[in-house]
DNA sequence: GTCTATATACCGATAGAC
DNA sequence: GTCTATCGGTATATAGAC
């Protein structure tokens, strides 16, 4: 056991993770400066450094905490009852909400796969395995029970979490496009962003069902709209 | 027309670039060094800021080369002839070998998305509203032949391209968590991340088509490996 | 435990000689 | 056009008083 999390954070160590958090998240590692973390957290610099130790200590910090959330939380969602498809969009859904309620979770993570994970400490991959294993098994229980076809479990995930985390982190980027496009600028909420991956993702861009196998492919199913 | 592209760019104004797209992408915008850029380039500090000007500048200037290389690239993906589904999958055919040769793009692309696109110039989004456009027009050739359901093609656009650069920037952190979850590692070519996700995309993950509907849910369609 | 003051180093940008 | 030298500003980190 660690810390009590409270709302307010009078822990001074917490207190200063979230802030970090925060300014991490938003200016990256090398252009995070300790000056704002500190004000942030409303204390002096000098009491950050005796409270949490150096900036990189202090960046691993704020990652496992982070992720050790999420993991919780994801686990949380995959352990639901339902099907393995019910399963896999709770997931989705657990992490679009996680990653609204703390945003700074998916640009810190975006940041580290940017950099090819170059300043990611190694007990961060151990958990990234134990978020892989929760929708990994998610996936090898839809195989097993024949509602999903086998894939490649990692890579799935993989695509499946990137395309949620992006779609998400993109938000700001894509009113702008959009505004510069001339489309219809929308501004999606994250339950909405969740269920149109998780409807890509397990019914496919395909109108006809395995049209790519030797079954007559059909053209124009009507009703469609 | 500005300069002509050669091999060994012999152009400081190229050089510097493509120095500059290099530590950008590994450093970030706020972690790059001026004097980093101008030793891979080959070339004296001074002399980067005579020929391109200040540090956004430069970055403005490699964001910019970068997607108008990409972008013309993608547009001949889609003007591929065969169908929707081909065109789609030659689009990410596409960006996959893009992103390999000019290993910067997708970092680049990812921490901006990461940071909200804050450091974007506007030219920036008029090109990514273009890249869309590519994409969309495919998914609405696709909704118009009945061979793509109709889904919000934004969304969708990000959503596929999202995912499959996610993909191939985790690359080097999916093989760590691989080794601390106690997985097979394997090493994935560009190519064979790209049929992942178009496969994923367009077929989908669930077995049976379309079992949401009323129709019989078909459970275990023999014949399935 | 908390704060002020400062050491030390580095970075972006430019001046000015050639 | 090219380079050296340097200015001015700011960053991380710590020393030391209280």
């Amino acid at each position: 056991m660690k810390r009590s999390r409270s709302a307010v954070a009078a822990d001074p160590h917490e207190r200063i993770v979230a802030a970090a958090a925060q300014v991490f998240a938003s200016s990256g590692f090398e252009g995070a400066r300790i000056d704002e973390i500190a004000e942030r957290a409303g204390i002096n610099k000098a009491m950050l450094y005796y409270h949490v130790g150096d900036k990189e200590r202090l960046y691993s910090a704020v990652l496992l905490e982070s992720i050790e959330r999420a993991l919780s939380l994801l686990r949380a969602a995959a352990a639901t009852a339902g099907s393995p498809s019910e399963k896999l969009q709770a997931v989705l859904d657990t992490l679009a909400a996680f990653g609204t309620s703390n945003p700074e979770f998916i640009p810190l993570i975006m940041r580290e796969v940017a950099s090819g994970g170059r300043n990611l400490p190694d007990e961060m991959f151990v958990r990234m395995g134990a978020v892989f294993r929760v929708v990994g098994d998610v996936l090898a229980e839809g195989v097993e029970q024949g509602v999903f076809r086998p894939t490649d479990p990692l890579l799935t995930h993989v695509t499946l979490v990137g395309a949620l985390m992006y779609l998400l982190a993109t938000e700001p980027v894509r009113q702008r496009v959009a505004r510069a496009a001339g489309l219809p600028v929308a501004d999606h909420n994250p339950a909405h962003l969740a269920r149109h991956v998780g409807n890509l993702f397990l019914h496919g861009l395909e109108a006809a069902p395995a049209a790519s196998r030797k079954t007559v492919t059909r053209k124009r199913r009507e009703g469609s709209r």
